[in-house]
DNA sequence: ATGACGGATCTAATCCGA
């Protein structure tokens, strides 16, 4: 039996709701996590996805920016949403489904962006988002009697090769090694596996973002390794795939992020 | 690394993304 679990920045579901639908009958993966939905609660397009034999599904909606949400084939409980550096932002929410015997709980991230400068002493976004990764350190992969994988868009790329110049990168924010670093510790701290790249090797390029200022997005491929997949130990040799699905850059009023789907074994 | 694009919102021009 196989499980799969995708993680897409939408950039707003509303917007996007037919490149939903689209994928969703393409791919067909067990359970689909959203960032930047961009609408409250009320305003998510839940009737046309429960259609569609996703049932369950849970949300942490906010008007206009941001927004997280996990859409699901599969039965959904103790939903809970964390308001990373207490500033009420829609940034995570977590549930739990079980599968194959285990429970398992699956946590959705959308990190802060950081701006422009990364200095914190003149941006206060940047400093936000380094508050909030500090704050991830705390999460731990490892629960009794429970499986843990973390998905989202973390907004960092932390490897030489999650970014098409690794030099001229180091002081760009999403690359910068205050950044790398601290998304480092956050994986060694919490015991989580970066399961994409236990499938496609460090010294490969991966990308999972294409900026939209590009005039040929595909032509200059400056991408970044922006959007993660990590779970907790056990599930490592259950992974079968990794599949980026770069092709979604290039649909019809695109999301600059494309989907990322692990497959698992169970 | 600089693009000069794209989304939501006081539906106009501004903030935000990364």
């Amino acid at each position: 039996m196989r499980f799969s679990i995708t993680t897409w920045n939408i950039n707003s579901v509303r917007l996007r709701l037919p490149i939903v639908e689209q994928f969703l009958v393409r791919e067909k993966p067990d359970i689909l996590c959203l960032q930047e939905i961009k609408c409250r609660a009320e305003e998510f397009p839940l009737e046309p996805l429960q259609a569609m034999g996703y049932e369950h599904i849970v949300l942490h909606g906010q008007k206009g920016y941001h927004g997280v949400a996990i859409i699901s084939k599969v039965p959904l409980s103790e939903d809970h949403r964390q308001d990373y550096c207490k500033v009420g932002d829609a940034r995570h929410i977590s549930a739990i489904f079980e599968r194959g015997g285990r429970r398992i709980r699956l946590h959705n991230f959308y990190v802060p962006a950081g701006g422009d400068e990364p200095d914190r002493a003149i941006n206060p976004k940047f400093g936000h988002k380094l508050d909030f990764v500090e704050e991830m350190k705390a999460l731990k992969a490892d629960m009794p009697g429970v499986s843990s994988i973390l998905v989202g868009d973390l907004n960092i790329a932390p490897l030489e090769h999650d970014v098409w110049s690794h030099k001229q990168m180091l002081k760009i924010v999403s690359h910068t090694p205050v950044e790398t670093e601290g998304l480092t510790e956050v994986m060694a701290k919490g015991g989580w596996l970066d399961l994409m790249r236990q499938h496609v090797p460090a010294s490969e390029k991966l990308y999972t973002w294409w900026s939209y200022r590009a005039k040929d997005w595909e032509a200059a491929n400056k991408g970044r390794r922006l959007d993660h997949i990590w779970s907790s130990p056990e599930l490592g040799p259950l992974l079968e795939n990794i599949e980026v699905l770069k092709e979604a850059r290039g649909w019809n009023r695109p999301s600059d992020h494309v989907p990322v789907t692990a497959t698992f074994r169970m």
